[in-house]
DNA sequence: CCACGATCCTGCTAGC
DNA sequence: TGCTAGCAGGATCGTG
């Protein structure tokens, strides 16, 4: 489940290798859902021949940028993996979009949920626009305690939905969302305009610490659904203190961890450590 | 405006 | 052992 570790990683390991490669051919789309704004004839047609100038990362959407000011936005949802490889390598299943180089090398979007999405954009004005609509201020880069508080006032909802809330702030899924609470210990059924001061400061501290953390173990990787760019699993999966954890010891106080579902999301938490869901 | 449930997809797994 | 029902979840859309 790729979120905004997962992204970093792959667009920084992308970054590397592929900025300053010349697209041969864009092909191989089998699924057109994937690319709701553009044909395989379009997509061929605006960036057949340009070089690469830019990878980047906001929220949880890859950016790859293109001369002639054209861009691609990708999105990897749940199963979704960007795969750098050779162009003779066979090319794995559910593989839905193809992106040659001229160096030989190809870009694979590799999904077999078929949940991501790419987007083509013409130019910069359009892709900013499309962004603006759905994200708020990056988890990472964006966050700290005043601008976290400002938005948290007269959020009744959840705090744990509203986490999940790209627009309210981007970047963050089920897992780090879980993990930021546990380290701030914060209930996940806590409405979130009632957290106290401390509270809203140990969660913004919290949330980039999970990230931060998470990106230099290279993302979690559970069950092969997420690799790097060139096809190696990250190692955070090894440390997490909640997810996936429900009866096991907390790492803190050692009570089991809870299971709940908010929202029809699981989520998990130490029911000692992270106590009360109603006050304080 | 805000909260929340249904939906899209298929691989995996728990349970019979 | 083999089959199947149900779970997993990010974002979007519709409803209350």
């Amino acid at each position: 489940m790729p979120e905004l570790p997962e992204v970093e990683t792959a667009a920084r390991g992308l970054r590397e290798r592929i900025v300053g490669l010349r697209v041969r051919n864009v092909g191989g789309v089998d699924w057109p859902r994937m690319v709701p704004n553009a044909s395989a004839e379009e997509l061929q047609e605006a960036l057949g021949g340009l070089q690469v100038t830019s990878i980047d990362r906001k929220g949880k959407y890859l950016l790859i940028g293109f001369e002639q000011d054209r861009w691609l936005s990708i999105h990897r949802k749940m199963s979704g993996n960007l795969l750098l490889r050779t162009a003779d390598e066979a090319h794995e299943a559910h593989t839905h979009l193809e992106v040659d180089f001229d160096d030989g090398s190809v870009l694979r979007f590799v999904d077999p949920r078929k949940f991501g999405r790419v987007n083509l954009f013409r130019s910069r004005v359009e892709l900013v626009d499309f962004l603006a609509e759905r994200l708020g201020p990056d988890s990472l880069v964006d966050l700290d305690e005043a601008m976290l508080t400002a938005k948290i006032r007269g959020r009744r909802g959840r705090i744990k939905s509203l986490l999940l809330d790209q627009a309210f702030l981007a970047g963050i899924g089920n897992l780090y969302a879980d993990e930021a609470l546990w380290e701030a210990r914060i209930h996940p059924l806590r409405a979130a305009d009632s957290l106290s001061k401390t509270q809203v400061r140990r969660l913004a501290r919290a949330i980039k610490q999970v990230l931060v953390l998470g990106i230099e173990r290279r993302g979690t990787s559970f069950s092969s659904t997420y690799r790097d760019a060139d096809g190696s699993f990250g190692e955070n999966q090894e440390f997490l203190n909640v997810y996936g954890r429900a009866g096991l010891p907390c790492p803190r106080c050692g009570t089991p961890i809870s299971r709940i579902l908010i929202g029809a999301r699981s989520s998990h938490f130490c029911p000692k450590c992270q106590r009360s869901a109603a006050q304080r």
